[in-house]
DNA sequence: TTGAAAGCGCTAACAG
DNA sequence: CTGTTAGCGCTTTCAA
């Protein structure tokens, strides 16, 4: 058995008031009883039981992080960046992949009620949006990710994803291109903004909005390659194509060579997210960077200051960057 | 302030017992009771303290995991699976990501002594073995993910790097390869055990072992570019590289492309791990598979079961695959 | 400077 | 079938 408080009170023939002091060094205590406890704690390798700290009101120094899927890349790229931030500050992650599943969502929310987390970070658009807001007001401050208008009064933290449409989208125009689809995330809120981006860009170019160029698909590989079938089966197939994140526009990618269609010579494509893959493949991905970095340091900051005092509602909003590289062409 | 079991007996007019009776769906209790509880529960939206439970001896149903860097995606895609089982069997995942410091990995370890965690899952090699061993007798279940043989007495499971190795090297020698070089990963007991399959292969095919051609670099597309540059310099530089991960594989091709080396006509590379980046990359590269589900699968039933009894030391070695795409060739 | 004791929310005998 | 009660390990007044 680990060994408690108590044990370590009597092998230093002291109270246990006297060991949580030392332990938390709070309060007064002499330098002797101070190192003899030091000492004995060494020697039983004692560690303080969280829960029955959390159980008087302690911090548990745990931050529930929610996200879609840690298998792509540009969560994964989040998840390290929020847990070398959280962990400067004291705070360890407690990281959960939901795949989009409502259940699984759910399931992770009241965990981190039960386990008592000092807040979380909601990077997957949640099927109940009503949970986020119980949760907000009932249980932990909360900061959504990647989702910034969603609920007006929770803080939040994203790249301004309607300019990132914009400037993606603005980007194929300047290059000429007249026929130019977009492909979407399911459920994910940032995709929506993106296609607004999208649609002004296109209205400035003087170009219509036409439905049929705009699909929907999971973000995966294959979810892109499904997609690009779709569209070059079309009577009039699109000759760019912007993707609302990088391992949609690789699926693309991959199914156009398959195809022996020529990227960027007879396709442009361009990405979203910058994630490591779009340095990797070839041609290089075109896509739009997102400072992950400073937001992962912006949501945990917001996060551990807004459990102390609600100042106001708080949405920061990041600039998005175009990473000019080689998927995409002039129209010729 | 959150709901405790005494405000649910309250309003419910039962006591205590009664509602952690229904909660925990145990012993005997009225269906009429029953229902007002649970009618109770929801309207007051309770969710039991998992530390109050806890602390009388209830498990956390969460599991510790301990990767080197979340950001690389073999590792992101290994959490990923471990997140699936280990949902499947009601657990949950406290993720944690040292960058190989030293610092954090015992900060992280203490973190699951603390938040007792039912058992942890250990990937990274620790600097310090010792700490291993500790924990693993004094404290939790520990199971040692792709480090098989370090701790003969602690479950583990892997794929068998040296036969991984093996494959590998052999692959190019029957290209025909003559000077072939490794790229390593510091610190990493699964580079330790695909050098050795390097050099049985290497002997088979009559080839002297040349230390000059064994590089140690991060496994980051940097740390394979920097290697890359060194082979390239040298008198007489390889005309095949084997690199222990995908990613620095990818370093090395993008290094070459750069360098107007052409893969794999002028260099033949391989890497290990067969990620979502080898898939992706222009020639996509070849690789040594590990079945990643399956071996995680048996990471959380052996850390589940081991818990129970220990029934033996279990050792878990998975066969690795050559994954033969075109970043390598025969020799000219 | 130190210690006694109450209480955090819950579970698990044990009684009724 | 339901309730009483004694802890679980720790923090925190409050006295000494």
């Amino acid at each position: 058995m680990q060994p408690t408080i108590y044990d370590v009170a009597k092998q230093a023939g002291v109270s246990i008031a006297t060991v949580s002091k030392v332990v938390n060094n709070k309060g007064r205590i002499g330098e002797q009883t101070k190192k003899k406890v030091i000492a004995i704690m060494k020697e039983l390798n004692y560690q303080p039981n969280a829960f029955a700290a959390a159980l008087t009101g302690k911090s548990t120094q745990t931050i529930g992080v929610i996200i879609p899927d840690l298998a792509n890349p540009y969560f994964a790229e989040l998840a390290k960046c929020l847990e070398d931030e959280a962990h400067k500050m004291g705070f360890s992650l407690m990281i959960c992949s939901t795949d989009n599943n409502s259940e699984k969502e759910e399931t992770y929310i009241n965990l981190f009620i039960r386990k008592k987390v000092d807040g979380c970070i909601l990077a997957s658009t949640l099927s109940n949006p009503q949970l986020v807001t119980e949760l907000a007001i009932q249980y932990m401050p909360v900061v959504l990710a990647g989702q910034a208008i969603l609920e007006k009064d929770l803080p939040a933290v994203s790249v301004h994803d309607q300019q990132g449409g914009y400037i993606a989208t603005t980007h194929l125009t300047a290059l000429g291109h007249q026929r130019i689809a977009i492909i979407m995330e399911p459920k994910a809120f940032s995709s929506l903004e993106r296609l607004k981006g999208y649609k002004k860009a296109l209205k400035e170019a003087g170009l219509i909005y036409d439905e049929n160029l705009v699909m929907t698909a999971d973000a995966t590989l294959t979810g892109g390659a499904d997609a690009f079938r779709l569209f070059v089966d079309m009577e009039q197939p699109p000759t760019a194509i912007f993707a609302c994140n990088d391992v949609l526009a690789i699926g693309v990618c991959q199914e156009a060579h398959r195809a022996s269609i020529h990227i960027p010579d007879e396709l442009s494509i361009i990405g979203f997210d910058n994630t490591i893959l779009a340095s990797v493949t070839s041609p290089p991905l075109t896509t739009v960077a997102q400072p992950l970095r400073e937001m992962s340091r912006q949501m945990i900051t917001t996060l551990l200051t807004s459990s102390n005092e609600k100042r106001g509602n708080q949405q920061f909003v990041f600039e998005p960057q175009l990473v000019n590289r080689q998927s995409t062409a002039k129209l010729n």
